[in-house]
DNA sequence: TCGTTACTGAACATATTGTTCATTAATACT
DNA sequence: AGTATTAATGAACAATATGTTCAGTAACGA
């Protein structure tokens, strides 16, 4: 990929990062994007189709970041099959989140993005189907799979929005304790 | 109230509704409400400052409509304290789902919008808490009340959708005892 | 060095928003 | 029934946002 490509891509996603952490994606214009990245217009329209077709790539990136690492093999064999008990990918997901890189909160917090969130969800549906015996628990017997993966998937989701809204004073511990009380 | 202003109000909402069962709110133009209403332009904004505006007093319509059925006194006795055993303001909403009336499921999908999900859950809560003995489940002991409080509500819209997005093949009372075996 | 590719910036058509205002028509009130 | 009030109209308006075009310039890779 040439230069010029890359750092006009890597300008663009970094103003867009910055300004949906200020506001909502839908109040984002495409002049703002571009002051903030400082290229022209005729630039960000030869990198990205719409307004959309940027968040979806942003989306694709972030989440092929964040999974990627999460469902290597060594994670997987620090994390999930840990010995200590309390280790799991949802503890490591949520000591992820709290160091807040590509500034993912403001993304999840409720205010925001419906494409998103089915991006999140999606990517996590994949994790976590690897690690099927959850999809194996009792409570699964008279329920259809489906109703269930999107149950624990859901709650997932609503533990972390809960979280960012009150504050994030828990810790991953802790909010890993409550994700699995009701789960 | 004028009877002409009760007209246009009553137009622009229909044109909305059916406007929201095709697309997005976002997509969604003034221009487009105005000509299905077939109303004129001005006429729009002296009855709503914005867009948003609209979908503010459309949701507390709406939801004023649902949830007061539902929590008035008669349908209190009738159903939620009902001697069959499974009657309960969770099966309730689900049957007045089914019914679809106000096109409700377009805008419960999991397509739409995030400000008519925040005013659902509110009113959801609303209800809920004047049933305070769900909150006083045993599952309740280790974890804020907020918390719990969060998770049934989320579940239960979640749940919705999922009905939804499965082609609410399930009858009301299925889904209710879904929702009870993962809440 | 040279051919290719990407960025520029300015201009452009188009669409949407929200406002203004003089005119017309329906309504409520007595 | 007559009158004052209120609402709707539509056309025009400025302001903003979108997405395209194109000729010129600069950076790139080989």
């Amino acid at each position: 990929m040439d230069r010029r490509q890359r750092k006009t891509r890597e300008a663009i996603f970094s103003a867009f990062t910055e300004l949906l952490s200020k506001k909502d994606f839908n109040q984002i214009t495409v002049g703002e994007i571009i002051d903030r990245a400082d290229i022209g217009r005729a630039t960000f329209y030869s990198h990205f189709e719409t307004k959309d077709f940027l968040l979806k790539e942003f989306c694709e990136e972030l989440f092929c970041h964040i999974f990627d690492t999460e469902n290597s093999v060594q994670n997987h064999h620090k994390h999930i099959f840990s010995c200590d008990g309390s280790g799991s990918v949802f503890l490591h997901l949520f000591q992820h989140l709290q160091k807040n890189d590509n500034n993912i909160l403001a993304l999840l917090s409720s205010q925001n993005n419906e494409l998103f969130m089915r991006y999140f969800k999606s990517n996590l549906e994949l994790l976590i189907e690897s690690h099927f015996s959850l999809f194996e628990s009792s409570k699964n017997k008279n329920m259809p799979l489906s109703f269930w993966k999107n149950h624990i998937i859901s709650t997932f989701v609503e533990t972390i929005k809960w979280w960012i809204d009150n504050g994030m004073k828990e810790s991953p511990e802790l909010i890993t304790e409550y994700f699995f009380m009701v789960v």
